[in-house]
DNA sequence: TACTGATATCGTGATTCGGTAATATTTTCT
DNA sequence: AGAAAATATTACCGAATCACGATATCAGTA
């Protein structure tokens, strides 16, 4: 009794997980500079303004998820969105703050713009 | 130059809080009642299996956020979602979960499931 | 007014996550 | 082979966040 939503523990554990992935500005950064296309680290780099350790972990980061994938091209690597539905999701999101934006500002519960 | 994806940094930052508010197991699990329909904070505690104090706090994060609003019902409150998208967020949530879900799992770079 | 049930708030300990710097690896070119 | 460019990996530190327990507040009722 009591215990457990619809949705088991794990699923709710891994679907946080997922959208960890979307929680954070650099990984949003990267995510939208490919929105566009397939692009380079560099391009990235170059695109967003953060350190390219930076980039290749949170590439790295989203490749483990599932979220982009790569291939090689001589001594470039190409990533791109691995389904329309991640940025069908970005696209939602931005929505939903057309809405909602001053609320999230305002929030104190957790981080503050402006990293 | 450099610097500086088509969204300005600050639009950036709000849309990652944004999906913080998602990206908890205990927010998505009282997200999840609140799918279905309005529920006092008592019903959600029993439903989840969360404390009290936990669920208060998660909702108040929630509404901050204007992501659920609330009506006072006798000595009760009753909560809902704010908005038809943050449940179609959810629903998008899982059906990328059903194509990604091993590479979320397997990821290393952040929390892994069972908390 | 005193009492009970429902919800909110606060302080704290423990854990997690992201950025940076230094370095390793891979690939191409000469 | 040696060098240079592009990308990946690792370790460490600081900051942020979650859960818990105790307690406060608020609404209804006797």
């Amino acid at each position: 009794m009591a215990v457990l939503a619809p949705t088991p523990a794990d699923a709710l554990a891994l679907k946080a997980k997922l959208f960890r992935g979307f929680a954070d500005p650099s990984r949003l950064a990267i995510l939208e500079c490919l929105r566009e296309g397939p692009r380079t680290v560099g391009e990235v780099v170059r695109l967003t303004g953060l350190s390219q350790p930076n980039v290749s972990n949170h590439l790295q980061c989203l490749w483990d998820c599932g979220l982009v994938q790569r291939h090689r091209q001589g001594r470039f690597v190409r990533y791109h969105l691995s389904d329309p539905r991640v940025a069908a999701l970005l696209a939602l999101a931005n929505q939903l703050l057309a809405e909602v934006a001053r609320g999230v500002y305002q929030c104190t519960r957790y981080a503050d713009a402006q990293r």
